[in-house]
DNA sequence: AGCACGCCGACT
DNA sequence: GTCGGCGTGCTC
């Protein structure tokens, strides 16, 4: 139609802005543009411009569009956010009561990859051109130059083993010309029969289940194989079908430590590194990776939680390792469990999901009892080692003397796998070097100012540290409240402390701490990673984060020094966290070459956890726990939604979180407790109380808390409600 | 009086 | 989440 382009009516687009408000704001698109729904904009919110996503074309809104800001800029070299993509949104939004325009903020967390990307300046030869005189150092850059391709001033330098000064004098005498050339170069495909080894029978198995599972679009399948049972090479079996079949494929870690060394992996697998995505990569990098992935160059990402928002051209799996791993739900902004949305991404692209562990988490292995997932179990370890051998040591019978923290026990195994030349790790998950310091004078305890914590004494560093919120004060050597000086104890044991305690017993053995907070930051880390893999330490002092997925070979002996540790507390997962992560630290001895022992410290031998580790019947544990969940009404077969009310003022925080209550709408099938002061009562100076609401499996949680909440009282004077659906922590 | 900082509410 | 407005309280 001819005159289309002076039709008057205005074209009203909603548009999902970075902020946290319930709905999509209005905008007027520009006359002579087009958005679509998924096309990323930019608008003007209040004083700044932001970067949104258009949700909905709305063609004729009740709206003046005289009152309404026009959109300032339409990405149209960006391809728009799919359907499928906008649809997870929503249902992300809809499933945690976050704002959608902060989810949309996940997936557009690169503004530099939204222009595009800015060709980089090259050299070339010119054709025909010689220098006036030929040096070495001009011979060999015209050498390199040889095979007719454009290179960086840097790359052709390093290359030729010149100065870049060399190439500037070439250029100045126009024997070097300087052209633009794309920053990135294409990337190479991964390779589906690099290094492929031969599988196992059990893994070729596994592996050929999961290839089925392309053809029945959404499915999940629950890999659960002991420690070195080859989970990885089964699921990379999975990779490589999806790529045949011209799909992109997403792993999921729950931690940015582990990429490292699952990169290499992936590499000696398939001939060319994975992207890589978490939020510690460089912006360039960042822009780059989600460039790929939205073009579909990117073909395989491996990454931390955040990469489930990546705009994939064309997904086609998901896996999530170590999927029993509390850190894939994280408390922070949207709190989401990146585990149960990546089956939902699934479901929504009809793709297969496949979950991960040694370990499953209670919820995955009821969904495979149930059918609802597929299973496969690996019980046997690839290498055909045998699983360690575990024993527990009775603290109360065979505990160590005052003041020392290892039993003779442990002790005494350490020191045959030293003789040996065997590696020993000591497990405790307790960073520093004891969790709590007082004063022997007048008992004063160091607490943090800003938080219901005891400050943990860092000795190497000479510091009392705060490990909810950071708070650092030096070790004073007085103490501050009676003034007595020198009398300063260390209660309990962190991982330094069982250093000293090892050094002093093993002065010829190369020990190290392993921890997150070690000086040196996380390349020093990385580093010392490497060591203890490549065999370099005897003796490994190490928290949490030698539990998961390093692949330690020469280890033999895993002590654990504090088995209890992590039973105490009133979280109704305790039990399932501490049998993972205690099966999954003993799980890193002998895992190539069998022989491997554990050893256990506990003062409750008889605890069904510790039971369950020794006798090695997984099984029972879990069936135990499934029935006891189910008896209570917990997940998976309820659902349990925390809310949690904080503010600076105690009183005025515990009165709203009692006013919310009495505002809950009555239903039968909701039961409400609370409110309770949180087990941390305060954290950065907040005072926090919550509330529980459970229901059954059934019910529909989300829409009475929406309901509730918006009917209920509204927080003012700093107060701060949050929501957590299926809370995984309960301090 | 002038300014720094922290809290609060609006943002289409 | 981020900004400006505005109040409180401290300093030149």
């Amino acid at each position: 139609m001819l005159f289309d382009d002076l039709d008057p009516t205005v074209t009203i687009a909603s548009v999902l802005v970075p902020v946290a408000v319930p709905g999509a704001y209005t905008y007027k698109v520009p006359p002579g543009k087009t958005v679509v729904p998924g096309t990323i904009v930019k608008v003007p919110l209040g004083p700044r411009e932001v970067i949104g996503a258009v949700w909905d074309i709305e063609p004729d809104a009740a709206i003046n569009p005289d009152k309404l800001k026009s959109i300032t800029h339409v990405y149209d070299e960006t391809p728009p956010l799919d359907a499928d993509l906008r649809r997870f949104v929503d249902w992300v939004a809809n499933w945690t009561l976050g704002a959608p325009g902060m989810v949309v903020r996940m997936v557009l967390r690169s503004e530099e990859a939204l222009e595009p990307e800015a060709p980089v300046p090259g050299v070339r030869k010119v054709e025909g051109a010689a220098p006036d005189r030929m040096t070495p150092a001009r011979q060999r850059v015209l050498h390199t130059l040889e095979d007719g391709f454009s290179w960086t001033k840097s790359g052709l330098a390093h290359a030729a083993g010149v100065s870049a000064s060399v190439i500037d004098g070439l250029i100045k005498q126009s024997v070097l010309e300087v052209v633009l050339m794309p920053a990135s170069p294409p990337l190479p495909k991964p390779q589906l029969d690099y290094g492929k080894k031969p599988l196992t029978p059990a893994q070729e198995a596994a592996a050929g289940a999961l290839a089925q599972s392309f053809d029945k679009g959404a499915t999940v399948t629950l890999i659960d194989g002991v420690t070195g049972s080859g989970k990885t090479e089964v699921y990379f079996e999975a990779i490589a079908e999806a790529l045949r079949r011209d799909k992109q494929a997403l792993i999921l870690l729950p931690e940015i430590a582990l990429t490292e060394q699952f990169l290499r992996r992936f590499e000696q697998r398939f001939g060319v590194y994975p992207a890589e995505w978490h939020s510690e990569i460089t912006p360039k990098k960042r822009a780059r990776v989600w460039r790929g992935v939205a073009s579909g160059d990117v073909r395989v990402v491996i990454g931390a939680r955040s990469s489930l928002f990546l705009p994939f051209q064309n997904l086609g799996l998901i896996i999530v390792d170590e999927e029993h791993d509390g850190a894939f739900k994280q408390d922070d902004r949207v709190s989401y469990s990146a585990r149960d949305m990546a089956v939902v991404r699934g479901h929504i692209s009809k793709f297969p999901v496949v979950l991960a562990s040694a370990t499953p988490s209670i919820e995955s292995r009821v969904n495979a009892e149930l059918g609802r997932y597929g299973l496969i179990e690996l019980p046997e370890r690839a290498s055909g080692a045998e699983l360690p051998e575990l024993r527990a040591i009775d603290m109360r019978l065979d505990g160590p003397e005052h003041g020392r923290w290892l039993a003779p026990g442990l002790v005494h195994a350490i020191k045959d796998a030293f003789a040996a030349g065997d590696q020993s790790l000591l497990f405790l998950n307790r960073r520093g070097y004891a969790p709590l310091t007082l004063c022997r004078t007048c008992g004063h305890r160091f607490q943090c100012p800003q938080c219901t914590a005891w400050l943990v004494e860092h000795r190497f560093q000479k510091r009392l540290v705060c490990h909810h919120c950071g708070h650092v004060e030096p070790v004073p050597s007085t103490c501050p409240s009676c003034q007595s000086k020198d009398t300063l104890v260390a209660c309990g044991p962190g991982v330094e402390r069982v250093a000293e305690e090892v050094a002093d017993l093993f002065p010829q053995a190369r020990t190290l701490v392993l921890s997150s907070d070690i000086a040196g930051g996380p390349e020093r880390l990385k580093r010392e990673m490497k060591i203890v893999e490549e065999g370099g330490a005897d003796i490994v002092i190490g928290t949490q984060l030698v539990a998961k997925g390093h692949n330690f070979p020469k280890l033999k002996l895993v002590g654990v020094v504090d088995a209890d540790l992590g039973l105490a507390n009133g979280d109704p997962r305790a039990a399932e966290k501490t049998f993972q992560l205690l099966a999954q630290v003993t799980g890193r001895a002998g895992r190539v070459t069998g022989g491997g022992k554990g050893y256990l410290q506990s003062y409750s031998t008889d605890h069904p956890v510790i039971k369950a580790l020794l006798s090695s019947d997984k099984n029972a544990f879990y069936q135990a726990e499934i029935d006891a969940r189910r008896a209570a009404g917990l997940p998976p077969f309820g659902r349990l939604a925390a809310v949690i009310i904080s503010g600076p003022d105690r009183g005025f925080a515990e009165g709203f979180a009692r006013a919310l209550v009495r505002a809950a709408p009555e239903d039968r099938a909701v039961t409400l407790l609370g409110p309770a002061e949180a087990a941390l009562a305060m954290v950065r100076g907040r005072y926090r109380f919550r509330l529980l609401a459970m229901a059954p499996r059934q019910f529909d949680l989300q829409s009475y808390l929406r309901a509730w909440l918006a009917n209920g009282p509204k927080p003012s004077k700093g107060l701060r409600v949050q929501v957590d659906i299926d809370p995984q922590q309960f301090l």
